[in-house]
DNA sequence: CAATAGACTTGACGTCGTAAATTTTACGTC
DNA sequence: GACGTAAAATTTACGACGTCAAGTCTATTG
């Protein structure tokens, strides 16, 4: 037959190195900041070249996504890995959820700082891998009787006042004189440390907290 | 002399045209989806009429991005003033701030869902004026001693955790079996039913909670 | 060696924001 | 009313975009 056909090994090289250049372009520059043109300079080759490997530019910024949220999915279920007590995992989970944010901003929003329109409609299991993993441990905790309530509101409302909080940071919108790591602090003390009278429990817990990037990479 | 210099009458007439049509395409279709030769269409004008009366593309985003944040100020401010009561107004203050997102998803979005790279690096006062309303209200709770916590923390806590859930709910990210308003009763109970053991003041509350339409529009 | 078919590049189209050139418009003057 | 004039509006044009379609290159096969 023909010219050697591309082997699997060398069609996912490519498609790596793009997909790493790429979050790295979307990352800084955003989505229309990012041209095929700039993206096939810096990956050195032609501007459509890109095309043998993914369908279309839209698809290429999909990819990248995907792989953002398996890196965070990645990173919450190892902070809660790491922890047998209940309220020590929560902690991590918390501590991890910001500490992923902090490390890759980028990343970050490209999962979150969705542009619906470019989204499709049903959102896949693995996107939101790190939803359910956020969801067990605080399932978990519940049944332990750490924290009270019905789960799945706990859970939307740890998860969205983390959300909150970061999407702001991210947004440049928390410089009033409050810093990101008090902010989280004060979060994980009120909602973790807890609605119940183990609002002291905190203040005097024995053991100093394992700091944020210590928490992250043990 | 010439021809009439166009009155600032006539100037502020067609600005406002333009920004009435073009909050309703950003709100629609985002900002590159927003052409100035769609815009011209939508107005019965050629594409470059608008640059008699924007610098560019960005400075009419800008126009109507502070619009907007103008009118979710007032939405918060009317919700505070309408309430005498401490609890009620924070009460309030949330559901309008939920509200206005509900009303005006477009706006929110263009409020908060931004563009780090479009935006200016100084954040206006007019922009955050929401931000010292709210904050005044939680202060004055404070002081009253309804809620408790460093005034800052508080206010920060509050608003990330209601930005938290807009912006999830908006992204489309909360259709795991909550719905919003049950949420947001929930955060409200939490924040604000409180963190003491005030909490069946809520579930005992003499009067039922005003509908969410009600409070925004009374 | 010539034909082939896959990998890649080049060229072109219709789009964008907008600068520059041009045309239209409505006033003060006769 | 006709005319000159300057402001307002339009038209034209440019370089950039995503990507289709046509072309080139090259390793393999008959």
């Amino acid at each position: 037959m023909p010219r050697s056909a591309l082997s699997p090994d060398q069609v996912d090289e490519f498609r790596d190195a793009l997909c790493d250049a790429a979050t790295r372009l979307f990352a800084e520059y955003g989505y229309e900041g990012v041209t095929m043109r700039a993206l096939a300079r810096d990956l050195g080759c032609s501007p459509m070249t890109p095309y043998r490997y993914f369908e279309n530019k839209a698809a290429i910024f999909e990819t990248v996504r995907l792989a953002a949220a398996d890196r965070f999915a990645e990173a919450i279920d190892g902070a809660v890995k790491r922890h047998a007590d209940h309220r020590d995992r929560l902690v991590a989970m918390a501590h991890a959820y910001v500490g992923f944010a902090l490390d890759e901003p980028h990343a970050y929003r490209i999962i979150f700082e969705l542009d619906r329109r470019r989204r499709p409609a049903a959102v896949t299991v693995e996107e939101t891998r790190s939803w359910f993993i956020m969801k067990a441990a605080i399932t978990e905790a519940l049944e332990a009787g750490v924290l009270e309530g019905d789960p799945n509101v706990v859970a939307h409302l740890l998860w969205s006042g983390l959300h909150g909080i970061v999407a702001l940071h991210l947004a440049g919108m928390l410089n009033l004189g409050l810093e990101l790591e008090s902010l989280v602090d004060a979060f994980v003390a009120r909602e973790i440390y807890s609605h119940a009278e183990a609002n002291q429990a905190w203040a005097n817990r024995p053991h100093a907290q394992p700091s944020r990037a210590e928490e992250r990479n043990p």
